[in-house]
DNA sequence: AGTATTATTGATATGGCATATCAATATGTA
DNA sequence: TACATATTGATATGCCATATCAATAATACT
C-alpha cells in the first residue's frame, strides 16, 4: 500500500516537487510564527505540484495520508498569507492556485483549465475613473478573464 | 444611524412593489413555458423589493409563507433566465440582484452594501488585447469593483 | 365549462463541503 | 532535556442547496 501510494504521487503530479518553492513558503510561514510540520509541508508540496487551478477536494484526494481538516486548514493558511490565491471559474466554481507575484489577474482556459497571468492591470485607472463618475471611490476589484488558451483555440 | 439608513434606502423595503416589473418578469417566464403561480410571483416580488444585493437565505427569511425549496428554485430560475445576476462581494460572499440591462458591472459599497451599475464596459477591448498578448482568446470576463458609495465615503 | 395533462409546490430527507471539537502528538524553546 | 503550546486528525456538527415525492394548481384540450 505504501509503495503504491508513493509511486502514485511521483507520476500523478506533473511538475517537479519544487522543493525550493516549498522551503520558501515554509520559511515565510515560519517568520510569521507557524511551525514547520510534515503534514503542512505535504500540503504545500501538493499545492505547488498542481498544474492548474484546483479545488480543495482535489487537494484532499491528492493527499490521502493527510487528514481532511489539516488539508483545509493548510489551504486556508496559505490563502490568508497570500501564498495562494482564489480563482473563480466561469461556472462560478471556486478554485485555488499558487500566487505568483503582486497584483495580477487570471486568464482561464475553459477547455483545458490551464491559467495564465495577465501581468500589470491596466484596467485599474480606467475603473477608478468610471467608479468616480458614478460617485464611488474604488478601493479594489476582482477580475477574471475567460476564454481559450492558444493550444485549445487552435482545435 | 437609522436615519441615515432610512434616508439612503427610503424604507426597509425601499422600492415600491413594482408590480409592473413583476408582471414583466412573469410574462417573460410565461413565454418560455413557465407557469404563472402565486408562490413564484411572491418570490419575484420579494426579489424586486430588495434594495441591495441579497442572499438566498435573506430571501427565504423575507418569504416565510413560501417553502424554502420554492424560493431556491425560483431564484435559480431567475438566474438561468438572466432576470437576476450574481454579485460577488469582496469577502467572497455570493449575493443576487435584479438584472437591469445588458452587459454591465457592479460598484459595490463595502459599508452600506448598496450597488450601482458601471455602465458600458470600456475595459473589454483592453482585456481582449492583453489576453491576446498572452496567447489567449478571450470570450468573457467577470468583474466586480469594490469601494465606497458617495455617501459612505463622506463619513 | 369540464376534464386531462403536467408543471409546481413544500415538508422532509439527503448530500456536499467546510469548520468545530478535543484528546493525542509533534514542534520550537528555555 | 523538558516544558509550553501549536498542530494534527478522526469525528461530529452545521450550513447551504438540491433531491424526493405525494398533493396541488395551472394550462391545454375537448
Amino acid at each position: 500500500m505504501a509503495t503504491i501510494t508513493t509511486k502514485h504521487f511521483d507520476h500523478e503530479h506533473p511538475r517537479p516537487r519544487s522543493p525550493a518553492v516549498v522551503d520558501d513558503i515554509v520559511a515565510q510561514l515560519s517568520d510569521r510564527g507557524y511551525r514547520d510540520t510534515e503534514p503542512r509541508r505535504l500540503v504545500i508540496s501538493a499545492v505547488a505540484a498542481q498544474g492548474r487551478p484546483f479545488t480543495a477536494e482535489e487537494l484532499c484526494a491528492a493527499l490521502p495520508c493527510v487528514g481532511r481538516a489539516t488539508v483545509y486548514r493548510g489551504l486556508r493558511l496559505l490563502v490568508e498569507t497570500d501564498q495562494v490565491c482564489r480563482v473563480l471559474l466561469e461556472d462560478h466554481e471556486l478554485r485555488y492556485q499558487l500566487s505568483h507575484q503582486g497584483h495580477h489577474h487570471h486568464l482561464l482556459c475553459g477547455v483545458c483549465g490551464v491559467s495564465a497571468d495577465l501581468g500589470r492591470c491596466n484596467a485599474e485607472d480606467m475603473l477608478r475613473e468610471a467608479a468616480a463618475a458614478a460617485g464611488f471611490r474604488m478601493s479594489g476589484h476582482w477580475l477574471e478573464v475567460y476564454g481559450q488558451c492558444g493550444e485549445c483555440a487552435e482545435e
